[in-house]
DNA sequence: AAGATAATCAACCGCATCGAC
DNA sequence: CGTCGATGCGGTTGATTATCT
């Protein structure tokens, strides 16, 4: 069986769209009131093209209300929300978005979007921190530099107290993601329970993820701390898709108050997201580091190097390996006696509800 | 200035879905 | 219920433009 497909007719042109060509698909679709068949629409409209390349010139391009320009800072949140979400649904994205399509959304998000959420510390495609391998090893160099005062960031202003000062602010960012990494991982890997923890931290009562394993740690029982009045209505509908990951948060709310974007909940702080899974869906944690770090090809070309060899008996040794230097880099933040301070901060609000 | 490389985005391709028969 | 044609969707390609060396 099998149907042909429609632009095999010899002759059809294919390529870039000439402006008589617009200008011809416009005019028939307004003479007619619409495109009618597409199958049959290039015939009468004197078009030397297939139906679907008139449908998508049209749709993608001449349709009067497309709108056209950057896309603004709440189309980006939109999207970006939508999608931990929808996933790759660019068409029901769209919908969403007056005036841009599924393929303009799709190619930002490529794009842009992509990169600026990776730059940020996060899975694009899950929507969660990355705890691939290369982005730790940079997170680790970052607070290295950091903390030691060497950390060159090129056009950060010249003022030595601004410097410092965004230096802090960057090893601030690094040290509470760092923390986000090790609790994604010590949540993926159900080897690690609370036994077998008790020799990296002493003794249980030092073990500061005791909180967040059993769920209590006010940390992560704060309903909606960041909430900035900014969150969007999401349709009901889109939450019915079955095919929505079920712990989504979406990325959402506010990209204000810190640069790049950057804002706690993006890091998981946000809500409770931790501490159900943690309690809840076990089983289906279990299997999140795969899922975490699947990427795109090309994106992380060490992991991808290695996750594809799922049958490696290696396989584990990738993860102690991934882990080990988020605990070697946590180490050294606990043995950091400036740091000393900044972490029993965060450690307290952590258990001072537990 | 010229070539190399990266980024962007319009357009294509093939599969999925839906409705008519 | 199965088949077929039309349309929609998402991944990918490749031409063009921008930036770097």
């Amino acid at each position: 069986m099998g149907r042909p497909p429609c632009c095999d007719e010899d002759g059809l042109k294919k390529g870039p769209w000439m402006p008589e060509e617009d200008q011809k698909l416009i005019a028939y679709i307004s003479s007619h009131g619409g495109h009618g068949s597409w199958r049959t629409l290039p015939k009468l409209a004197g078009l030397n093209r297939c139906g679907k390349s008139c449908r998508l010139r049209w749709t993608n391009y001449l349709r009067p209300d497309i709108k056209r320009g950057e896309f603004s800072e709440d189309e980006e949140r939109k999207i970006i929300n939508l999608h931990s979400i929808l996933g790759n649904k660019w068409s029901r994205i769209a919908t969403k978005l007056p005036g841009r399509t599924d393929n303009e959304i799709k190619n930002y998000w490529n794009t842009h979007l992509k990169k600026k959420l990776l730059r940020m510390g996060i899975d694009p495609t899950t929507h969660k921190p990355r705890t691939d391998l290369n982005h730790l090893m940079n997170l680790s160099q970052l607070l290295g530099a950091a903390n030691s005062g060497n950390l060159m960031i090129p056009n950060w202003g010249s003022h030595a107290l601004i410097s410092n000062l965004q230096a802090d602010h960057a090893s601030h960012l690094a040290n509470i993601q760092l923390l986000q990494n090790l609790l994604q991982i010590i949540n993926t890997k159900p080897i690690l329970n609370m036994d077998n923890t008790d020799h990296l931290f002493g003794s249980r009562n030092l073990n500061p993820f005791e909180g967040l394993l059993n769920g209590t740690s006010s940390l992560y029982m704060n309903k909606e701390p960041f909430l900035t009045g900014q969150e969007y209505m999401i349709d009901p509908e889109l939450l019915k898709n079955p095919k929505a990951p079920n712990n989504c948060q979406g990325i959402s709310n506010s990209w204000e108050g810190a640069p790049d974007g950057f804002v706690p909940e993006i890091l998981g702080i946000k809500n409770s997201s931790f501490s159900s899974t943690l309690n809840e869906n076990q089983t289906e944690n279990q299997n999140l580091l795969p899922a975490l770090l699947s990427e795109s090809p090309g994106t992380y070309p060490v992991n991808q190097m290695e996750i594809s060899k799922t049958t490696d008996p290696n396989q584990s040794s990738i993860e102690s390996a991934s882990s080990s230097t988020i605990f070697e880099a946590w180490d050294k933040l606990m043995d950091d006696e400036t740091s000393e301070t900044y972490w029993k901060d965060i450690l307290e609000l952590t258990f001072s509800s537990t």
